[in-house]
DNA sequence: GCCGTTTTCGGCCCGACTGTTTTCAGTCG
C-alpha cells in the first residue's frame, strides 16, 4: 500500500465520521493525520511498518497502529467495517457544492440517496425539498451543480494526467520496435483538462508494440485492441488509446491527432488551395503538376504549406497560420528560461513545508529566487498570518537570505481582497514587503461589476505588486465568478500590476485564452505555482504549458527575470 | 483522536454568507 493509498483512506474515514454525526475533532485528527502521511518526509510506510512512527507530531497511538496495519496487510479492517455502512457512490455527493456532511447525512438517511444519480431523481421529483433544511433555493444550486458536473464528465485536469502520460511514454519509448512515440491531442496542446491521452507510435510491428502497450502497469482494463489500434483504461478512468502507424505516416498522424480539429480543418483547405489533399496518413495530388513534397517531420509538413512550424500550444485556430504564413510567430517560453518563481506558501499559514524546506526545494529546482507569500488573517481557515506574525516572517526571510548561498528569498504576502476591494493590510504593513500578491478568498457570488470594481480597487493599490488567481475558478470543480476580465486587464496595464498565472492543476487562472490580449496591452505575467509543499513548485511545468498556449514569450514572464532585474521589476510600482 | 499537562481530562478553528428559518444550521474559504 503506498503513501497515497493510506492517506486516502484517512481522508475517507474523516468524511464518513462526520456522515456519522462523530466528534469533529475526531474527524479533524483523520484528516489532518492524511495530510502528514501525504507530506511526510521519508518513507512513512516503511516506518510504519516497522513501528518506527512515534514522535511524529498529529498521529498518536491510534493512527499509528492503522497506519501499521495497512502497511503490514495491505488493508484496513476499521475502514472496511465502516466503509461497508455506506454505497461506494456515496463520495460523489460530496463533490457537489453546497453539500457538506449534514446535508448528505439527511439525503442518505431519510431518502437513501447515496449516488449523484440519486440525488439528481430526488431535486428533480420534488422530495429532495422537502427536507429540512432544504428549500427551493438549495435544490436549484444542486441541480446546477449536477449540471455542471455532467457537463465536464469523463474529463481530467493536466495535472491528474500529466505523470501518467510521462511514464508511460517513457515506457513505450524503451520498446525497441518503437522508433516514435508522442502523446497527440488536448494533451499535447496544453489544453487544461483533457479527455483521453492519445499515442501515437511510429513502428514497423504495430502488433508487438500495442501488445507491450495493454500490459502497461498503468492499465487497469483493455477496451478494445486490434492490430493498429488499442484503447485502455488507466486509473480513475482515463482512457489512452494507442494508434501504430508507419514512419512515413507518423508526421501526418502527429499533426492529424493533435488537432484541434478547427486547426486541422483550416490547414486542410490550404493544402487544398495547393493542389494538395491532407489526410491522416499523407499527402494526396489533386492538381496536374503539382509534386508531392517531402515530409519527414511536422515542421516539413507546415513547411510544405508555406507556413512557419506551428507549436502544438498554439493550434487552435485563432491566428496561429496567419501569423505563420508572415513569420510573425512568437518564440514561446520554455521552463528552462524560468529564473524563480512567486506566491508559495509556508507552514506558517497552510503550506506543508517550512520556509527553509522550501528555500531548499527552489534551489534544487535550479531556480534563483523564490516568493514567500502566505495567507492573511482574514483567511483564518488557512492559518492565515497577523501583522505580528507577518513582520516576523519578513525578519526570518531577512535572516535566511543572509545564510543562503544561491538562493534569494523574497518576503511577500498573499493578502486578501475584501468585499469592498480594501485589503487585509494596512498600506503601511505592505510597505515593508518586498511585493505582495492579491486574491479574492470569499464573497465569491457578488454581480460582475460589483466584483470587477473590487478587484480594480486592489489593482489601484500602489503596493500590489500583482493579482492572483483571477476569477477563483477550479477546473472541474467550481466555476469562475464573475468578472469583468477585459477591464481587468486593462486596469492591470494601467497600474502596472503583474497578473498571476497560478500554475496549480486545479487552477491554470489567468486562463490562456486571455494571455494574448494581456500581453498585446504590455501587462507582465508571473508564473507562480501557489505551492503549498515542495512537490507543489513542480506545478510549473503546467503554467509553462498554459503560459506557451497564451502566446508568451520569455519577455513577457517577469520571473524569467536575472536577480538583480526582477528585484528592479517588483519596485517598479512603488518605487521600493 | 491528539495534545499537554495545573498527569488523566478538557480544549481543540474563526467569520461571512446563504437559505432556511423565525433565531440559526450548514457550508465554505
Amino acid at each position: 500500500m503506498t503513501r497515497e493509498d493510506a492517506a486516502t483512506i484517512f481522508e475517507r474515514i474523516a468524511t464518513l465520521l462526520e456522515l456519522k454525526g462523530e466528534n469533529p475533532f475526531k474527524t479533524r485528527a483523520y484528516r489532518s493525520g492524511a495530510e502528514i502521511v501525504e507530506s511526510f518526509s521519508g518513507d512513512i510506510m516503511k516506518l510504519a511498518a516497522e513501528n518506527q512512527l512515534a514522535g511524529i507530531k498529529g498521529l498518536g497511538e491510534a493512527l499509528r497502529d492503522k497506519l501499521h496495519e495497512m502497511a503490514t496487510t495491505g488493508r484496513l479492517e476499521f475502514y472496511e467495517k465502516l466503509k461497508a455502512e455506506f454505497p461506494d457512490t456515496l463520495f460523489e455527493l460530496f463533490d457537489i457544492q453546497g453539500l457538506g456532511p449534514k446535508k448528505v447525512a439527511a439525503l442518505y438517511g431519510q431518502l437513501g440517496v447515496g449516488s449523484v444519480a440519486d440525488l439528481k431523481r430526488v431535486c428533480e421529483d420534488g422530495t429532495a425539498a422537502a427536507l429540512s433544511g432544504f428549500g427551493e433555493k438549495t435544490v436549484k444550486k444542486i441541480l446546477e451543480s449536477i449540471a455542471f458536473h455532467e457537463q465536464h464528465a469523463s474529463e481530467f485536469r493536466l495535472d491528474q494526467v500529466y505523470p501518467l502520460a510521462q511514464t508511460m511514454l517513457e515506457a513505450l519509448r524503451e520498446h525497441p520496435n518503437a522508433s516514435r512515440v508522442e502523446v497527440c491531442g488536448s494533451f499535447r496542446r496544453g489544453k487544461e483538462t483533457v479527455h483521453d491521452l492519445d499515442f501515437l507510435v511510429a513502428t514497423k510491428k504495430p502488433e508487438e508494440v500495442i501488445a507491450a502497450f495493454v500490459k502497461l502497469p498503468e492499465v487497469v482494463d483493455v477496451i478494445t485492441q486490434g492490430p493498429t489500434k488499442a484503447s485502455v483504461h488507466i486509473k480513475d478512468g482515463i482512457q489512452c488509446d494507442l494508434r501504430a502507424v508507419s514512419s512515413a505516416e507518423f508526421p501526418f498522424a502527429l499533426a492529424y491527432f493533435t488537432g484541434s480539429k478547427e486547426h486541422n480543418v483550416a490547414i486542410r483547405g490550404r493544402a487544398l488551395q495547393q493542389g494538395l489533399s491532407l489526410n491522416e496518413y499523407g499527402f494526396t495530388i489533386t492538381k496536374e503538376g503539382v509534386e508531392a513534397p517531402e515530409v519527414h517531420d511536422e515542421r516539413d509538413l507546415y513547411r510544405a504549406l508555406g507556413l512557419d512550424f506551428i507549436e502544438p500550444e498554439l493550434r487552435e485556430n485563432t491566428g496561429e497560420i496567419d501569423a505563420a504564413e508572415h513569420g510573425r510567430l512568437p518564440r514561446l517560453i520554455e521552463l528552462e528560461n524560468l529564473r524563480g518563481t512567486f506566491h508559495n506558501h509556508t507552514t506558517a499559514s497552510d503550506g506543508r513545508a517550512t520556509l527553509r524546506q522550501m528555500a531548499e526545494a527552489a534551489h534544487d529546482l535550479g531556480l534563483q529566487y523564490l516568493g514567500i507569500s502566505d495567507h492573511s488573517k482574514s483567511s483564518f481557515q488557512a492559518n492565515g498570518l497577523d501583522e505580528k506574525r507577518l513582520l516576523a516572517q519578513i525578519a526570518e526571510i531577512r535572516e535566511l537570505n543572509a545564510e543562503l548561498d544561491g538562493l534569494h528569498l523574497f518576503a511577500g504576502c498573499e493578502v486578501d481582497i475584501l468585499k469592498d476591494g480594501s485589503l487585509d493590510f494596512s498600506d503601511e504593513i505592505l510597505s515593508q514587503l518586498d511585493y505582495a500578491v492579491a486574491s479574492v478568498h470569499n464573497v465569491f457570488n457578488l454581480p460582475e461589476a460589483e466584483m470587477t470594481k473590487r478587484i480594480i480597487r486592489a489593482i489601484e493599490n500602489p503596493h500590489i505588486t500583482m493579482l492572483g488567481h483571477l476569477t477563483g475558478r477550479l477546473l472541474l470543480q467550481r466555476p469562475a465568478y464573475a468578472v469583468n476580465i477585459p477591464a481587468i486587464i486593462e486596469a492591470a496595464a494601467a497600474n502596472g500590476t503583474i497578473i498571476e498565472l497560478n500554475c496549480s492543476g486545479w487552477r491554470l487562472d489567468m486562463d490562456w485564452r486571455w494571455w494574448r490580449m494581456a500581453r498585446d496591452k504590455g501587462v507582465k505575467c508571473s508564473i507562480n505555482p501557489d505551492a503549498h509543499s515542495t512537490e507543489g513548485l513542480q506545478a510549473l511545468i503546467y503554467g509553462i504549458k498554459v503560459a506557451r498556449k497564451g502566446w508568451l514569450r520569455r519577455e513577457d514572464v517577469i520571473n524569467c527575470l536575472p536577480l538583480d532585474e526582477v528585484k528592479k521589476a517588483l519596485g517598479r510600482k512603488t518605487g521600493r
